[in-house]
DNA sequence: GACATCAGTGGCACTGAGTGCCACTCGAGA
DNA sequence: TCTCGAGTGGCACTCAGTGCCACTGATGTC
């Protein structure tokens, strides 16, 4: 039954959505770190052990946010000419989250900031990595020319992957940091600065 | 008084070093996450608080390892001819760090493994590309072409040395994941890929 | 209408990391 | 001999996360 199913999934996410509101009025107001999962269960009006139930733990809070990108960029990257290089695809697939950001601006900066301070959220931010790693890699393999050599493992596409991944989160840092900047020229700056587009 | 002053940071130096021994015996016979500090200072013979006294915590031992690798790669580069582009200059440095750990594949190899298994060392991963890109980008910059507008804010030597680093990081850990891999080949092949050596 | 089922929930107790505080020891120097 | 200070150990605490069990309430069945 998939109607069944999804009133329990609707009710999950409207759980989840709720939740996830709290805790960011908490994180906003006592920074990442200092908000407990009490505070978070409280606010939210659950125990703490139905919050685990939810949530595998604070991060996946923050974590929440960043996939939503990623399946953004890997759309984005899809739609793209299948004769256009990595690198320029990667940048163009880019700008679905740029924009966003740029237009949410108040919201976006100070996680921007929060991904940079708050040590406990170094997982998060290597899981973010990981996470669009392994869902551009596979679209950005197939933009590649092909090899003589067969045997020999092929890390070129998640080299540049993980390189154009390095490049977004510089100028996103940087565009967090500097009030009047614009991330979609950052991006440009440094991708061009590691290769130029051609 | 120097002299007080080395003796007591050797003897602490000694300690460090016997208790990372042990601990390296433990994560290699039952993971990284499985080891308790309890185990850990038990068979250094020491207390648990008095482990937290030498090591911030269990992520340190591992951390240690990788700021050794850093400070290579610095020196490494700034021997480097100035009049060297960025991108080669990165290349030729990382060399040192390569060599090293084709030397001692036997353990360098379960360390790539477990830094990408292990979920707790996420935290240790991106620690370690935070210190290098801190350690690096300095370098980078010197060997940038100037720029003609000078107010806004230049991403470019972060956004290289970020890439830089991970391509060496899919390297490593293809070499790791691959037996009969070459290291440095992998390397030249994930930074050509990304941005080809003049 | 009584009953069984099952997901969601809460409480409780536990492990493990990490921290603060206090007391003890032991060697160097007054 | 006394004192000072570093190193150490023990204790108690906070907080994240997990396993187990009992309760509730809605749904379907006989």
């Amino acid at each position: 039954m998939p109607s069944e199913m999804t009133l329990r999934d609707h009710a999950r996410g409207a759980v989840r959505e709720e939740v996830s509101k709290q805790a960011w009025m908490l994180f906003a107001s006592q920074g990442f770190e200092a908000t407990t999962v009490d505070q978070i269960a409280e606010a939210a009006g659950m125990s703490r052990r139905t919050f685990f139930r939810y949530f595998a733990g604070k991060d996946e809070l923050v974590l929440d946010r960043l996939v939503a990108s990623g399946q953004l960029i890997a759309t984005a990257m899809q739609e793209r000419p299948s004769s256009e290089g990595a690198w320029p695809a990667l940048r163009a697939a880019f700008q679905a989250t740029i924009d966003l950001q740029e237009a949410h601006a108040s919201t976006s900066r100070p996680l921007q900031i929060m991904l940079r301070d708050e040590p406990a959220l170094r997982t998060t931010v290597e899981a973010r990595r990981r996470l669009w790693l392994e869902l551009l890699a596979p679209l950005t393999v197939e933009r590649l020319p092909a090899r003589r050599t067969r045997s020999v493992p092929d890390a070129r596409a998640a080299a540049i992957t993980a390189s154009a991944i390095a490049c977004l989160e510089v100028a996103q840092i940087t565009w967090a940091e500097h009030e009047g900047s614009s991330l979609t020229k950052l991006l440009t700056d440094t991708m061009n600065a590691v290769s130029p587009l051609p």
